[in-house]
RNA sequence: GGCUCCAUGGUCAAGCGGUUAAGACGUCGCCCUCUCAAGGCGAAAUCAGGGGUUCGAUUCCCCUUGGAGCUGCCA
C-alpha cells in the first residue's frame, strides 16, 4: 500500500481563516492517523492578490494551531520547491506535452477582448463559454506566434461531449457535461499556471494521495481528473468539505468583520479550544464525546462523521468550550495566562493576584474579558444609589446606611484583616441585629465594588482591596448614603 | 441564468426503514449561595413542503422550496 499523503495549499493572502484551518487540521488529521506525511504548499501563482508577509504568517498559524508539516517550504523535504513561485519552471513543459497530444492548446484572444464578448453575452442574458477560436489556428502559425513573442496562454482543451466526474469520499460520484465546461487557461501569459493547472501538476509529483480540500473546487474536479487523464496519471483520491458560515446565508469571512484564527488568539481564547471547537464543527464522533486534544483528535477522527452541509460558526459554543479549558488549566497556568489581563487595569497598585486567580479562574470564559470585571478594583465606579436596593436580599439604601456605618465600625477595629476574619466578624453583625446575611453583605459589596456583579463577595473584594481601601470606600458608600437620605428629606 | 452540491430544535449534531427522534451549546425554571459565576436538578424547542416506494418513512426515489459553491489569465 502506497504512503498517505495530504497537503494544506493556501495561498498567502493575508491571515488564516477559520474555514481553511478547518481543512488544514482534516488534513493533518487524515494523515496522521494513517501514518501518513503531512505537507504544507504555498500557492502564490497570483501575484497580484499575494500579501508581503502572509506566508511568514502561515508558517507560524500551523505552528500556533500545533498542525506540525512533515514537509514544507520551511522545513525541507524530497518533493520540493513547496512553493508554487518557485517550481514555476516545471509547469510549461507539462503543458506542452499536453499540446502536444490535443489535450491543451495555445490561445491569443487576449484579455480585453474576452472581457468585451463575456460582457456581451452576459449582458444578453447568456452564458459566455470560450469558443475555442484559437484550438482551430493551424500548429504551425501558433507555432510562429508563439516564437515570436506574442503574448498567449495556454487553455485546456474540453471535449465537446461525453462527461466528466470523480468519486469523493464525503459527495460520492460526481459528474459533469464536458459540454457545459469550460477550456479553462491552465498557464498565463505571464507564464506561471493557473490553480486549475498547478494543482494537478503539484500533487501529482508531490505524490499526494489525498486532495483534501473546500467544496469550492468540488464542481471544478471533474476538469481536473480530465488532465489526469490526458497525462495518463492516476488521480488522487478526493475529500471536499463544506465551508464553514457565519450564518445562514454568508460564510465566515475577514472581510466582514469575521474573526480569523489569530484574531480568536489575541482575544483570549485558547489553541486547544479552537482546535477542540473546530474539529466539532462539521465532524462529530461515533459517541457523545466533546473533549479532544490534538492527539485525540488524531486517534478518533473518521471520515464517517463528516458532515456535507455548510456548519455555521457559533461563538456562544466556542465561548463555552473556552471556559472549560481555563477551568482545566492549573491555577498556576491560569495565573500566568491571566496575568497581562490583571496588569492591564491593576499594574502599579498591590493586588494578590494569587487570590485574584483563585476567584476569576471558574468565572473567566475569554481573557480579554477580565478587564472590564477587575477593573473596579483599581477605581470605585461611579454608581447609582438603586444598586443598594436589592428585592432578593430584602435591602433598601435606608437599612444599608445604618447597616454599613456599623459595618465601618466592625471592620476599623479589626486586626487580622483576613477574609475569615471579616466575614465571621460581619456574619456576627448581622445575628446580632438580627439581619439576614445578605442584608448585610450587600451593602458592603456595593459600597466597595460599585458593581452590581463581581467575581467574589464582599469579604473576598475587600481582602483584594486591604484595609486601608475598604474603610475609605465604605465611608464613601456611607456619604453617599446621608447625602441621598437629606436629599430626599428636603 | 446554467452547472454541482446540501437540507433533523436558535446553533453544532446522533440517527443509516419500525426509536418516547440521542447528546452538547444557548434559552427558561428551580436548588445552592455574601452578588455574579461555577455546580446540581428540571423544562421548552427539530425531521422544509408535496408526491411516490413500502405493511411501515426522519431514513430510499422524484418534484418544489430554501441555501451554498462554481460559472476569472483568483485560488
Amino acid at each position: 500500500m502506497t504512503e498517505i499523503r495530504t497537503r494544506f495549499a493556501p495561498s498567502p493572502t493575508g491571515y488564516m481563516h477559520l474555514g481553511g484551518l478547518r481543512t488544514a487540521l482534516y488534513a493533518y488529521l487524515f494523515a496522521k492517523q494513517r501514518g501518513g506525511k503531512f505537507i504544507l504548499r504555498i500557492e502564490d501563482t497570483d501575484q497580484e492578490r499575494e500579501v508581503p508577509g502572509a506566508v511568514a504568517l502561515i508558517y507560524e498559524d500551523m505552528h500556533k494551531a500545533g498542525l506540525d508539516y512533515d514537509e514544507g517550504p520551511d522545513v525541507g523535504g524530497d518533493f520540493g520547491p513547496y512553493i508554487q513561485s518557485e517550481r514555476k519552471d516545471m509547469y510549461r513543459p507539462f503543458a506542452m506535452q499536453l499540446v502536444d497530444s490535443g489535450a491543451a492548446y495555445p490561445c491569443f484572444c487576449t484579455k480585453e477582448e474576452l472581457q468585451a464578448r463575456r460582457d456581451a453575452v452576459t449582458a444578453a442574458g447568456g452564458q459566455f463559454k470560450y469558443d475555442k477560436h484559437c484550438l482551430h489556428i493551424p500548429k504551425e502559425e501558433a507555432k510562429r506566434r508563439m516564437e515570436s513573442g506574442e503574448p498567449y496562454v495556454i487553455r485546456q482543451n474540453i471535449p465537446e461531449t461525453g462527461v466528466a466526474s470523480f468519486e469523493d469520499l464525503l459527495y460520492g460520484h460526481v459528474e459533469t457535461e464536458c459540454a457545459i465546461l469550460d477550456d479553462n487557461v491552465l498557464i498565463k501569459a505571464d507564464g506561471l499556471p493557473t490553480y486549475n493547472f498547478a494543482n494537478v501538476i503539484d500533487d501529482h509529483s508531490m505524490q499526494i494521495s489525498h486532495v483534501i480540500r473546500g467544496t469550492e473546487y468540488l464542481s471544478s474536479t471533474p476538469k481536473y481528473n480530465l488532465l489526469y487523464e490526458a497525462f495518463g496519471w492516476q488521480p488522487p483520491t478526493y475529500m471536499h468539505l463544506p465551508v464553514v458560515m457565519k450564518d445562514a446565508t454568508r460564510k465566515l469571512s475577514k472581510r466582514h468583520g469575521d474573526p480569523t484564527f489569530e484574531d480568536l488568539l489575541e482575544q483570549g481564547y485558547v489553541r486547544d479550544a479552537i482546535i477542540n471547537f473546530i474539529a466539532l464543527l462539521g465532524w462529530a464522533p461515533k459517541d457523545d464525546r466533546e473533549f479532544f486534544t490534538l492527539s485525540e483528535l488524531v486517534e478518533g477522527f473518521d471520515t464517517d462523521g463528516l458532515s456535507k452541509s455548510p456548519a455555521i460558526f457559533n461563538t456562544d459554543k466556542l465561548r463555552w468550550f473556552n471556559s472549560e479549558y481555563i477551568k482545566k488549566m492549573s491555577l498556576e497556568d491560569y495565573l500566568n495566562a491571566a496575568t497581562p489581563w490583571f496588569d492591564s487595569v491593576l499594574k502599579g497598585k498591590e493586588f494578590d493576584y494569587h487570590r485574584l486567580a483563585e476567584l476569576m479562574h471558574g468565572r473567566t470564559e475569554i481573557f480579554s474579558e477580565i478587564p472590564a470585571m477587575i477593573r473596579f478594583l483599581a477605581e470605585l465606579p461611579d454608581y447609582a444609589v438603586d444598586l443598594y436596593s436589592h428585592k432578593k436580599m430584602k435591602t433598601n439604601s435606608d437599612l444599608s446606611l445604618t447597616v454599613l456605618k456599623l459595618a465601618l465600625t466592625t471592620v476599623e477595629a479589626l486586626q487580622d484583616f483576613s477574609e475569615d476574619s471579616l466575614k465571621e466578624s460581619l456574619m456576627q453583625l448581622a445575628t446580632e441585629n438580627e439581619w439576614k446575611t445578605g442584608q448585610v453583605m450587600w451593602p458592603v459589596r456595593v459600597a466597595l465594588s460599585g458593581m452590581p456583579s463581581t467575581p467574589g463577595g464582599a469579604t473576598e473584594i475587600a481582602y483584594l482591596l486591604g484595609k486601608d481601601e475598604t474603610l475609605q470606600r465604605m465611608a464613601i458608600g456611607i456619604n453617599f448614603l446621608e447625602q441621598f437620605k437629606s436629599l430626599q428629606q428636603s
